[in-house]
DNA sequence: TCGATCTATATCGAACCAATATAGCAGGGT
DNA sequence: ACCCTGCTATATTGGTTCGATATAGATCGA
């Protein structure tokens, strides 16, 4: 899914900055399945203003820089939904531990351990995040509900089966 | 991971042609965690034996077009082994599905119904591509299994839990 | 004969991103 | 007073990636 039609559908729920939109995709829940970088965001709120599907308002602050709220339009509501009534894009998931994994018989078992751990736990921070969250509607709890069960039968399964590849990894010779 | 990185790990396993290492991500049960596009994986093995990473020595066929089979140099190796002992990237999970169900709200009931039965569809085919493939070491067997809870969880508790986003899409007024 | 599909290499224009640039501020340490 | 870190805020850049496209060899069914 494109970052224009990522944008347009966080501007449904409010008004927001560029700044804005970045800090929902590192904190309120979206970064499990969902994120775009100032490189994207900044030129994608341009293209939606000179569309017309987003309205830009100027707002100066004290002892702050000053900020552009962005708005949806009535015509990138319609667009929006538009997108959704198409047939969406395949989920895409990439997962450098997930690939190391299937290496583990040539790296030392501390390495592997170590590789372990650190998913481990990321994936700990990443699941008391969504349970530290309130869901507001149904959608939201059913997203957060999902995510949840996905990083809880994730840790369970590793934490149950690491012994396998560190036990193989113990066998390289360095 | 970059792509580079990503096809030496693929020649560690043995020697392929640029078109073998794009069928690998679509069937070999790399597709659930790792991809990359023709318009990425030429390029990369171009680069990968200027760097004399890996090697390559092209072949003649009859009945087909000539093809050009890499492999890896001992130094490709130590380059990939190098990569394997620094930090990884994070994960990154893009799911414009669970994306969409934050808005089922304003979508009319049969068109969530639809997305969720297409999302079912599309996991229960990942998961018989995961149960149909036969792992050949303990890495590869770690991952389908961890690939296989992780589609199991999700279309448990999508079954369980989608008339919740459909009975809330059924009061969007079109 | 034609279209679909597979094998096979490769490039292109557009999208995306991490890094960087610029600029406002607060707070803590030296 | 100065410096560093961290936050707020907009924006751009060079490199990476990808879907589409190009070219070319073939088979098979209609």
């Amino acid at each position: 899914m494109d970052v224009r039609t990522i944008c347009l559908g966080i501007l449904t729920r409010g008004s927001a900055t560029g700044y804005e939109i970045k800090k929902l995709f590192q904190e309120d829940g979206y970064q499990h399945f969902v994120e775009a970088s100032f490189g994207s965001i900044y030129p994608a709120l341009g293209r939606l203003t000179e569309e017309g599907l987003v309205s830009v308002r100027a707002e100066a602050q004290t002892k702050r820089p000053d900020r552009k709220v962005y708005s949806i339009t009535p015509a990138g509501r319609a667009a929006f939904l538009g997108a959704l009534m198409r047939p969406l894009p395949e989920d895409r998931h990439r997962s450098p531990f997930v690939f190391a994994m299937l290496f583990s018989h040539l790296l030392p078992q501390e390495r592997v351990s170590a590789m372990i751990d650190c998913y481990i736990a990321q994936t700990e921070g990443k699941l008391a995040q969504i349970k530290g969250g309130e869901p507001h509607s149904c959608g939201e709890a059913f997203v957060s509900g999902l995510g949840k069960v996905i990083y809880e039968a994730s840790l369970k399964f590793i934490r149950n089966h690491r012994a396998d590849v560190e036990r193989q990894a113990a066998h390289a010779a360095e």
